[in-house]
DNA sequence: TCATATTTTTAGACTAATCTAAATTATTTT
DNA sequence: AAAATAATTTAGATTAGTCTAAAAATATGA
């Protein structure tokens, strides 16, 4: 198989192509994994010799078919392991990410199709973001956000834009978790803030950034 | 921390120790892990640098308390981790050593605690061998054997001397698996093979050699 | 005890992944 | 379009872990 290190770089370029169009520059490859340009440089050669990746010099990099396999297939054991550590151990959404950064990268694809199985086949790990099956197949996550829903309607929760962990925390802390259901009761016309309601009548104001990295869908829907 | 192959040394040495009361000698090490003696060499120096084992050059080498505790808690993590993958994910006991090998350096001492609760506290992984506690502490295993058992007698099976894959398999195979009973029907004198009923009233003729590795308790104990 | 065999250690080299600093290429600005 | 700036690559070094082959120490045994 291939190294952590390789896994790890072919995952960042996939999330960063997924993200623009244009092929992916090596700074920012670099900055997503906390290393040097240098060492980003010297990783592409052996993924390009490995044809994961295509590379030219002073270009960026493209993901192959067979990188982006690779890539997937990491991102779909992360995502069932989150799932695992939230559902079965209880741990909290925003706790995960780091512990499953590790078990991604350990576990085989057998373990990996039993434990989607006893997990029950979930399609949406606890951000929200869709669970590619074992073919690669991966379901359209919800694209609405709470900044365009509309006054009086409800929603519920489905997922984030933003992953960090303080916002995960922010909206831990206030109650905003996947699953739950909530009501715009106001909109501010200066600063796109809005008032919302949840499920125990407690009203909370949020901001505008805050809202356009909360997606949701149509209450009932 | 420590690296994932500091911890392998230290695991093989603690396990090595476990056997012996002298020092554990280079080519055991390099035998268990399929490495060479000189790897070795160079590992256990780096290893009494930091004052996980203690090693004289020529005179063997024995593990101090400070690595004893995180060779302990290796193993804790292993034997967790088999349970979990036998009795959640429904593996055979056949299967799981290896997947728990790669398990056992990812998971957080957090992550473990919780699993451990999930799993119910269990004191013997699927191979009737002790899971260490938190503290460290560790249930004597049972050490009665088959072979040492009484003609017409009834006992439990709760572990094994041999883990060898080829050894489990044989087990699983014939129906020898932990947890159930079989009973002792004639001893022979000339080679001490036995003839074993089992549950469903399946006879099985078994050599001493197996059940040398076969361990167990008193029926109903 | 002295020679032989075995075990262990050292010496020197290799690979993977990383780094800093210097050189090169690309982009932006004037 | 040349100069300045920014991004990228190369060069050379480092660290962890490994190897083979040679040297040194220990154990065996006639």
């Amino acid at each position: 198989m291939h190294t952590e290190t390789e896994e790890n770089y072919l995952k960042a370029i996939y999330h960063l192509s997924a993200k623009r169009a244009e092929p992916v520059n090596t700074s920012s490859i670099a900055g997503s994994l906390s290393t040097t340009s240098a060492s980003v440089t010297d990783m592409l050669k052996k993924l390009a010799e490995k044809n994961l990746i295509e590379y030219e010099r002073y270009r960026g990099v493209r993901i192959t078919r067979k990188g982006e396999k690779i890539a997937i297939n990491i991102v779909r054991k992360h995502r069932l392991w989150e799932v695992f550590l939230t559902q079965t151990l209880k741990f909290r959404w925003d706790e995960v990410h780091s512990m499953a950064e590790e078990l991604e990268h350990v576990s085989s694809d057998e373990l990996i199709k039993r434990l989607e199985e006893y997990l029950g086949f979930p399609r949406f790990d606890p951000h929200g973001d869709p669970i590619p099956d074992l073919t690669g197949k991966i379901s359209a996550p919800s694209s609405l956000c709470l900044a365009s829903g509309e006054c009086e309607k409800r929603y519920t929760l489905t997922g984030v834009n933003d992953h960090s962990v303080s916002f995960l925390q922010y909206l831990e802390r206030t109650g905003l978790k996947p699953g739950i259901t909530v009501r715009i009761l106001e909109i501010q016309e200066y600063d796109h803030s809005m008032l919302i309601e949840l499920k125990n009548k407690i009203k909370l104001s949020i901001s505008n950034d805050v809202a356009k990295n909360i997606l949701v869908k149509n209450y009932g829907e």
